[in-house]
DNA sequence: CGCAGTGGTGCAAAGGTTTGCAGCGAAGAA
DNA sequence: TTCTTCGCTGCAAACCTTTGCACCACTGCG
């Protein structure tokens, strides 16, 4: 039913490669000739079957783009971003959400790997060792995460992480907390190695809570042991298990800032929202995604998939950038100074 | 470099029409070719390409998502199921975004065409007949519209809004606005129906504001307009634009639910962790997901795209269900009494 | 007049898979 | 024994497009 490439050739009285001629390298056909096939193809709604060429040029311009939880709210800016830059180049972008669970995430990269020209593996959850694995069948720029021999985009979550912790230093915290991540999440690590560090030199104590689901309900069901551990401040692995925690100890009774101060992390459009408004460090989402789609296409169009032989030895262009993009703390409301000693039951 | 099913069939000896029944008709195989074949194939780290059995069975077990702002929170439950119910038969699914923009929505589903086996359009903000149109070329599902002829899923808003209207006369309201969402949104005119049928009969007011961006600015930016109205309820047309507008009224020194209440649509998870936390219009997005994928892989199983033809006239299996999902009001704290006459500034 | 160059077009192979049909050997029936 | 039947496998066409190569008719130059 739908018009081929052959209806096209037909209709217009010339050859079916005149016709694929007129669309992909329009410079080689005569002018006239290109307006008759032009309007016989408009006129038959004909429209080149990507996957028909995509079998032969080994491109099908999409590109596939896994994450661990598109309803988790840092996700859409980055897959806007990645979409938009995209569709600049004619690619497409194909979402895939594995839930956070690492062998979901597996399957999803095999399965998308015929159909895709890359990868863009977004806080993956499976390890280093799995991902150099499938980036041997299907080219992947990994996001917010570190590995060797891969292009990578990365935010520098540790400085954000010393800043917030500074921040809290300043406003006089001594004990303080982070909530940890899940587990297998690089930005953790990073995270809690920074945090360590600053809260060290500072002279504070740090209690690393966790690991933890990062959504609010995670973030909530730490309100207990946030409590129970005395703190006066906690830096959260992002804002939604800020805003769950700020939730929980709100029904236990504390009041954030007054009592606990919290920070968050990735400055999500709702940290505006909510009251208190959340201190929280931004990370550049939009730009992460824009720079692994650009990393992603040109290191990929060096050298087609399905490339017909004579290729150089494979392996030689691995130039494989890595980048790191700056984070910065946001001071809204819901940090402030550390409550007098003894006048919230820190040790009770 | 990747594996064909010739290498395997090479390897282990068959024929490549061996190998491929092995794939795709197991029972047609004896069992020791078989697991021959398949122990060929796993040491080869082969994997059938979809695209060249797209190709030749005109089905590419994709399905394309396309969604107005995938940043809307009201989104991603909804892509989760899909995803989750297209998995389960073996399908993967495609999320576009356009911006709000219904140019970019056309330009999208063509696009989409060749590479799914079918379209989901969720909350289109194109024309009835420009959708009937893009449904010649390609299956369509419609998500949140009623297109005659075509299969839709709905929620039922008109019920919602109906709901929300009686909550706020039985407090006492009889001044109340309705912020509009975005032009061309069906949602948006059934809201309107129901609500003004529901004001009028319950002898209040009703005002409409709008159209608007279905935004928390587009929320927030109301606010003044909102005050000069001098209404004492507000039903937003969605939760972002409710807590955008609560937002606003704040900072114009109006308390809610003290001065106005206010009430949204879509029982975001946000809406839970907001303070006030918001009275809303459920509606069953999950439910909306699932059901969509469903009626796409039915009513597209009986004609594989690429029909070798011999069939029947085309356009007889047009069951074109179209399903009402209910909605649910859910009662929390951005609603209470009307205030005092007077009290407030209403017409100030 | 001959020849090289050039712009435009056709030819056919290739890409990886599915599938109707035919063929083969063996088992069962007559 | 001979004829079916049946389970399994091979053959080859088909899906739609791209692209290197060959071909043709001109043009312009020597």
């Amino acid at each position: 039913m739908p018009a081929t490439i052959r209806d096209v050739a037909r209709a217009s009285g010339v050859h079916i490669s005149t016709v694929s001629r007129t669309f992909s390298a329009p410079h080689l056909v005569n002018p006239e000739t290109r307006v008759r096939v032009l309007a016989c193809a408009e006129d038959l709604g004909y429209r080149p079957n990507r996957a028909a060429r995509a079998l032969i040029t080994g491109r099908t311009h999409n590109i596939g783009l896994i994450v661990a939880d598109i309803a988790n709210p840092f996700f859409p800016p980055l897959i806007k971003a990645a979409e938009g830059q995209a569709r600049h180049r004619d690619y497409h972008v194909f979402v895939a959400d594995t839930n956070e669970d690492p062998v979901a995430e597996e399957d999803l990269v095999h399965a998308l790997a015929k159909q895709v020209d890359g990868v863009l593996l977004c806080s993956p959850r499976m390890s280093n060792s799995l991902i150099e694995q499938v980036s041997r069948e299907v080219p992947v720029v990994v996001i917010n995460r570190q590995v060797a021999g891969l292009p990578c985009v990365m935010m520098d979550v540790g400085q954000g992480a010393r800043s917030a912790i500074e921040h809290l230093l300043g406003l006089g915290h001594r004990r303080i907390a982070l909530l940890g991540g899940p587990r297998g999440s690089w930005t953790n690590r990073e995270m809690r190695r920074a945090a360590a560090a600053a809260a060290r030199s500072g002279g504070a104590d740090l209690t690393v809570l966790g690991p933890n689901q990062p959504t609010e309900t995670g973030g909530g069901a730490t309100a207990e042991a946030v409590r129970r551990s005395g703190v006066t401040a906690v830096l959260a692995y992002n804002d939604l298990m800020a805003l769950g925690l700020i939730e929980g100890l709100d029904a236990l009774g504390l009041r954030v800032p007054q009592d606990v101060s919290v920070i968050g992390v990735d400055d999500i459009a709702l940290s505006r929202l909510t009251r208190p408004k959340l201190t929280t460090v931004a990370t550049p989402t939009a730009a992460a995604g824009r720079t692994a789609v650009d990393m992603l296409l040109q290191h990929d169009s060096d050298a087609p998939r399905g490339a017909r032989g004579r290729g150089a030895a494979a392996g030689d262009r691995r130039t494989t950038a890595q980048v790191m993009l700056q984070t910065v703390l946001v001071v809204r409301d819901s940090t402030g100074p550390a409550p007098e000693p003894g006048r919230n039951g820190a040790g009770a």
